[in-house]
DNA sequence: CGTCTTTGACCTGCGC
DNA sequence: GCGCAGGTCAAAGACG
């Protein structure tokens, strides 16, 4: 299984500065301007849609690697569908284009493309935002474990989303699973079933992030399945500070900075991680603990 | 049979 | 206004 959806960098697609460049150089100019004010034209609008990018290391995607889709979308618990793909100037790598399949009408959208610089991680980009709550089937599975994880808000670790309404909402970035990877999503979940000691905390902690979500994510239902996703990414510290979603309730936790800062530690902490694709279970308590430790809200409800 | 991937063509936006 | 590049559509084929 994917061992979540991990964002190592996570950059609001603000125009200004995309920090995301100084990793992939900066030939196209989409990821400077990319967001647009208007998003006149529902249709073709590149730069009507705020675009969030998030760098993911390509071990996760290949976990969801499909027939050897070359940059194959990381996995999230939303459905996507490849529409195209298109060489880009200035990248060896195509960009492939997704849209949500979960619901028909979704104008969620995301970009697979393998970074320039570094082959070794994705970019994906998303835009446009879900207008359908989280797939129910798999939100039960994850409520299982309910991740403590952070406040399920919009904005980003470096730009706040002034996208505004709609379209920022994406942050939902969920886990997702494509197709082949969902089975294997699932059959992991049952085996994390298990209820675990911090299952309770964890509750509270939802709680708490409901509360914290709604308003923010507005667009759908800001319900626990809208965020069910997260139970996903669980206490994975590192890759929920690093969504696009919780990055900025997080970050205005001193706590959270402190995190941030260690952050290096973590990645290459979880890298090895990332090698044991059936860890699931045991990396989540590991995050958890880990967590735990950068952050002592983290797991707790107080 | 339904869904998804692939791929070429078309459309739109932007820079010159 | 023209050309380039990116983004999307839609048909065909593949897969479960």
């Amino acid at each position: 299984m994917e061992v979540g959806f991990r964002a190592f960098n996570v950059h609001l697609e603000d125009n200004q500065n995309s920090p995301e460049n100084s990793d992939d150089s900066p030939p196209s100019p989409m990821f400077y301007d990319t967001k647009a004010t208007s998003t006149s034209s529902p249709k073709r609008s590149r730069r009507g849609t705020h675009k969030r990018v998030v760098h993911v290391p390509i071990k996760e995607v290949e976990g969801s690697r499909l027939k050897g889709e070359t940059n194959a979308p990381p996995a999230d618990s939303w459905a996507w569908r490849k529409y195209g793909q298109k060489p880009i100037k200035g990248s060896p790598y195509p960009r492939g284009y997704y849209r949500c399949s979960s619901s028909k009408g979704c104008p969620a959208r995301k970009q697979v493309e393998r970074s320039r610089t570094d082959p070794t991680m994705v970019m994906v980009t998303y835009s446009c935002e879900h207008n359908h709550p989280w797939p129910a089937s798999r939100s039960n599975n994850n409520h299982h474990h309910n991740a403590p994880a952070s406040p399920p808000t919009n904005s980003t670790l470096t730009t706040e989303p002034t996208n505004s309404n709609s379209d920022d909402q994406m942050e939902e970035e969920p886990p997702m699973l494509t197709r082949k990877s969902k089975h294997d999503h699932e059959l992991e979940l049952e085996r994390e079933a298990e209820p675990e000691p911090e299952a309770e905390t964890e509750i509270e902690q939802d709680k708490k992030f409901t509360s914290l979500e709604v308003g923010s994510c507005g667009a759908f239902a800001s319900t626990n399945d809208q965020y069910a996703w997260f139970s996903d990414f669980d206490a994975t510290s590192s890759t929920m500070l690093e969504s696009p979603m919780m990055s900025r309730d997080i970050v205005e936790d001193s706590d959270m900075a402190m995190i941030f800062s260690i952050r290096d530690d973590e990645e290459s902490f979880f890298a090895d991680l990332d090698e044991l694709p059936e860890c699931s279970t045991v990396f989540r308590r590991r995050e958890i603990e880990h967590c735990r430790k950068l952050a002592p809200w983290c797991g707790t409800t107080g």
